[in-house]
DNA sequence: TTCTTTTGCTAAATCATTTTAGTATAGCTA
DNA sequence: TAGCTATACTAAAATGATTTAGCAAAAGAA
């Protein structure tokens, strides 16, 4: 059954093991198998249905044909759609995906980077948390491929595929603004990663330009979905000349519409609203949300072009990607009159 | 750096390769090795950082202590949620995850399935599409660990982890009469698959109980999102009488939703909605949505557990696992007089 | 004392491949 | 006809573990 080995396949052939390993690897041409042999190879493995072992290969060439993707949490809408795309192109091109959620938890991603290591994966797909700038330097030093998403390390030199946070965010306050909006606050988290920190720097600019001061609430990465609600909805209640309110993140858009109906404001009379990353959520809500959109396919595809370009020839030049986010106005951020 | 091999800790220790093998493998005992020369390898494995190597390792023993999950579809939020308890509760015991998405595409799914064994995973989960009983079969000739959830096969002998699709079903449509509804569709998917299955029986007979004749409208798996909300509009357009509606998976009252949307009616005034599978969505939807709930923990917990005690021993028991469903009454399902 | 058992350990085979360093033969050149 | 080159292949080492079979010394039994 599964017992075939490639001496099997020699035998059958009346060759050697060497023969048949090199046609099995695209080298008759190089190794000058002649046309007749290779082709009576092939049959053979094609009629008995012969499959290298992946251990052994793996033992001797150190590849293992699979991908670690290792981001912030696979339940995550936008994540999950992410790792679809990728996982899908990955296979298409004989690559299959192992991946694990980091919690953007510092020791966790540290732990899950080594025990990847351990397996030798071919390379890597990494939103990664603060604090792991040395575990990426490292993979880099071992030539590893690794591609960076979604937030990146100005001090490194890596492959990585973001959006322009910055203008996205500030566009979104603009928006606010031009729809008629006057005091426009800011819920975001205390993450000081490059995303995070580029959405506060587009808002305050906005902010700025408008002549007006931040109102900036920022709620740590690990409380829980009640706590969020409550703190949300107390600062609502204590910031009553609020018009309107940026999420910079999508699960704090959610928190903030649960406070919000708890509170019994409406939107947009009481408060508008917009929020960075759609959802499929935002344009059936009522009423519609406004969001800025990432670009989800692109970024995926951009990530696993880039991967397997790095894996081909580890001294591809570093690219850094910037992609365009896309604000979509709907009826959380229209005034009424 | 990662080059050491056994044989440098044999060396170290002045024993043999044999010797740390056994000490690795906690055979120690009974391989009767001393204490003090075992704590003296531990002592240099631990000092030299020393791993095994998993190729060399998996080559002999056939054991990879990766897992694969073949689910419908990652990006759906009850498998992405599944998923990352699967995933958290295989870290912890050692195992890792390999997964990929089915599309309840059995020529995919079969694909998959060969990949994957020739590539030696442990132990799989699977939602399987329909038409791949074969395959499984044959896993679980080959003794190979496998739990399927969400649906599974009648006619075959396997663990499974479900949910009370028929019970789930009937209640929420029985919840209906009893809120006055009179006129109670049910929109499904055209999936003969059991989960679907069931919960179209639970429908009818809870129709059939209340004296009344079923309405339904299939649709098949593959439609666009855009085709479906067409579908539903005009369903809706052309059956004025019914006043309830009763979604049997999570994605097509999405599509419902915004088909109603779309129409103008209002829930629950002109149409009242109940769905299978609860979302967080349902709950900050204006109105909330009353939702099917399934216990994800349990599952995934019952999953994760079923399928660790099959690797330990194969001729564990096969165990048929059914959980309830709790149905969640919320806005969409109460009547406004 | 001699034989048997237990203790503590190890040599070597094995797993299925890749790859290096060849060899043997045929054909061509001078 | 000797020498060289190209062609078509292969033997054997190496990869890093697990595991079977067995050995030497010490302890215990008769």
């Amino acid at each position: 059954m599964g017992k075939l080995s490639i001496k099997d396949i020699a035998q059958q052939c009346n060759t050697s093991i060497t023969t048949v390993s090199f046609v099995l690897n695209g080298r008759a041409e190089e190794k000058r198998i002649s046309k007749e042999l290779k082709e009576r190879i092939l049959k053979t493995i094609e009629d008995t249905g012969y499959k290298q072992n992946q251990f052994a290969r793996g033992m001797r060439t150190g590849k293992t044909n699979i991908i670690g993707l290792i981001i912030e949490d696979i339940s995550n809408a936008f994540f999950s759609a992410v790792a679809r795309i990728i996982e899908e192109n990955a296979y298409k091109r004989g690559y299959k995906i192992i991946y694990c959620s980091t919690d953007d938890n510092t020791e966790k991603t540290k732990e899950l980077i080594k025990l990847f290591v351990e397996r030798n994966l071919d390379g890597y797909i990494i939103t990664p948390p603060k604090g792991i700038e040395d575990e990426i330097q490292s993979l880099i030093n071992q030539k590893i491929p690794v591609v960076l998403f979604d937030r990146y390390f100005p001090g490194l030199e890596t492959d990585y595929v973001v959006v322009d946070n910055f203008n996205g965010a500030k566009k979104a306050v603009q928006h606010l603004f031009d729809a008629g909006f006057v005091n426009i606050g800011l819920i975001t988290t205390t993450s000081d990663l490059t995303q995070m920190q580029e959405r506060l720097d587009g808002y305050e600019e906005a902010i700025a330009e408008n002549g007006k001061k931040p109102k900036i609430l920022k709620i740590p990465f690990d409380n829980s979905a009640e706590q969020n609600i409550e703190t949300i909805s107390s600062y609502l209640k204590k910031n009553k000349d609020l018009d309107a309110i940026f999420f910079s993140t999508n699960y704090l858009a959610f928190r903030g519409l649960e406070a919000i109906n708890e509170l019994k404001m409406k939107i947009p009379e009481d408060i508008a609203i917009v929020a960075f990353d759609d959802q499929e959520f935002f344009k059936i809500y009522n009423p519609s949300i406004t969001a800025v959109s990432q670009p989800i396919k692109d970024i995926s595809i951009k990530l696993i072009d880039i991967l397997l370009q790095k894996m081909e020839s580890i001294d591809k030049p570093i690219e850094k990607v910037i992609l365009p986010t896309n604000l979509i106005i709907r009826n959380s951020s229209i005034k009424i009159k």
